[in-house]
Formats: C-alpha cells, sequence, structure tokens
DNA sequence: AGCACGATTAACT
DNA sequence: GTTAATCGTGCTC
C-alpha cells in the first residue's frame, strides 16, 4: 500500500500556519482496509499555556502531556460527556499546541459514514468536531496516535492545496468564559462553501 | 471526596 | 432560541 502522508516536519512549525495549510488536506482512516474520510474544511488553532482558550492553560496534566509531545501524533480528548474530538498536535516537542479539526467534507467510505450517521441529512454527516470522529469511529483509543508513521490507520494525506482567496478566518468557537484576546482571535480557518462545488 | 464546567450535538418550543 | 444528555478533568476542601 503506497502511502502519501503528511510528514512530521509539515506538523513541527507554527500552528497557525498548519491550521491554515492543513485545509484542503485528506483525513483517512483505514478500517480492515477500507479506507474512510474526507477533506478537511474548518480547523482552529489552539497554541501555548498563554492561550486561554487551550487546554494547555491548566499546563502539564495526564491529559494535556500529548500536546506537549511529539508533533504529528493525535490528541483526542472527551468533552461534555458523550463527545470525541479530534487534534492534530503541532510545533516543537516541549510546546503545547494543536490544531482542532472541525469539519470535513466526506470522500472516502460514503456508505459507512452514512451508516454511522444514518439520522441525519448528508449535509449534517461530518459538519462539526463531534459528528466526523463520530463519523470516522475515532474515539480515546487514538488519542497519542502516530499520524505519520508507516502504517498508521488513522493519519493526514497531501491533497489539491486551498488557494488563498477561499479561505476565511474569524474567532475560534464553542468557549464561554474564556477573556480577551483569546475570545476573538481569529485563529479559526474556513474553506469558502464556493469552493468545494 | 466532592464539585463545577466543558474546543458539542440533537431535539425541543 | 433554549435545553438536556452525560462524565472526565482539574480544582478546592
Amino acid at each position: 500500500m503506497k502511502y502519501n502522508l503528511l510528514t512530521r516536519e509539515f506538523y513541527n512549525r507554527n500552528t497557525l500556519q498548519v491550521a491554515r495549510n492543513i485545509l484542503g488536506k485528506r483525513l483517512v482512516k483505514i478500517e480492515n482496509g477500507v479506507r474512510i474520510g474526507g477533506l478537511i474544511v474548518e480547523a482552529e488553532a489552539y497554541r501555548g499555556e498563554e492561550d486561554l482558550g487551550c487546554h494547555a492553560k491548566a499546563g502539564r496534566t495526564p491529559r494535556t502531556e500529548v500536546m506537549y509531545g511529539e508533533p504529528g501524533h493525535a490528541y483526542v480528548y472527551f468533552t461534555y460527556g458523550m463527545h470525541w474530538m479530534l487534534n492534530a498536535v503541532c510545533e516543537q516537542k516541549g510546546y503545547p499546541a494543536a490544531v482542532l479539526i472541525r469539519a470535513i467534507l466526506p470522500t472516502d467510505g460514503i456508505p459507512v459514514i452514512a451508516s454511522r450517521r444514518n439520522s441525519q441529512p448528508r449535509k449534517f454527516w461530518t459538519d462539526g468536531p463531534a459528528k466526523l470522529c463520530k463519523a470516522l469511529a475515532i474515539d480515546g483509543n487514538f488519542n497519542a496516535a502516530d499520524l505519520c508513521a508507516p502504517g498508521a490507520n488513522l493519519y493526514i494525506e497531501q491533497a489539491d492545496p486551498v488557494p488563498d482567496w477561499a479561505v476565511t478566518t474569524g474567532p475560534r468557537v464553542g468557549f464561554n468564559n474564556v477573556p480577551e484576546p483569546w475570545l476573538s482571535i481569529p485563529w479559526r480557518f474556513r474553506v469558502v462553501p464556493e469552493f468545494l462545488d
């Protein structure tokens, strides 16, 4: 099997660059030899203990340890008592940072995704961070998994780049009690719908 | 040992 | 627009 994985160097740089450039790449999970996944169309950057929107604001804990580790690994965490979220660890080892994968456009394993998201119309299959984890059956077992390892069954692969005109930025979503400037800092990156037509 | 809260979602009114 | 579901994590006592 030939792989076209993003290299560890892709992840080993400023998290904002990774979040911008991970757009359009293909998130892939292999289940029993079957490819399941899609193009990443939305991502958010979280970096440093100073970033009060980032889990690493709590410092090094059992939960955040993965974010301090080698770039190119998965940081998968559980929240709201029922949801899993997938992140890719960024920047040099020792600096806590990650990119949250917030949405994908399904391209592979459509029948499997459909079966896991059957109660919803296609538009809503993978348009949220917990939804795409459910669609790809990603859970805590993938925390700390190496996305760059040859033979990895969860990885991100090369795909056509998304031009600047097709990318919009904005504030990260989902947190309430986060002070400025972290509340409004535009670290959310999104592919405009027109580019996907 | 107990508690408040969360990088959300789906199903309500 | 509002709210229940549901539990690991990190903080306080």
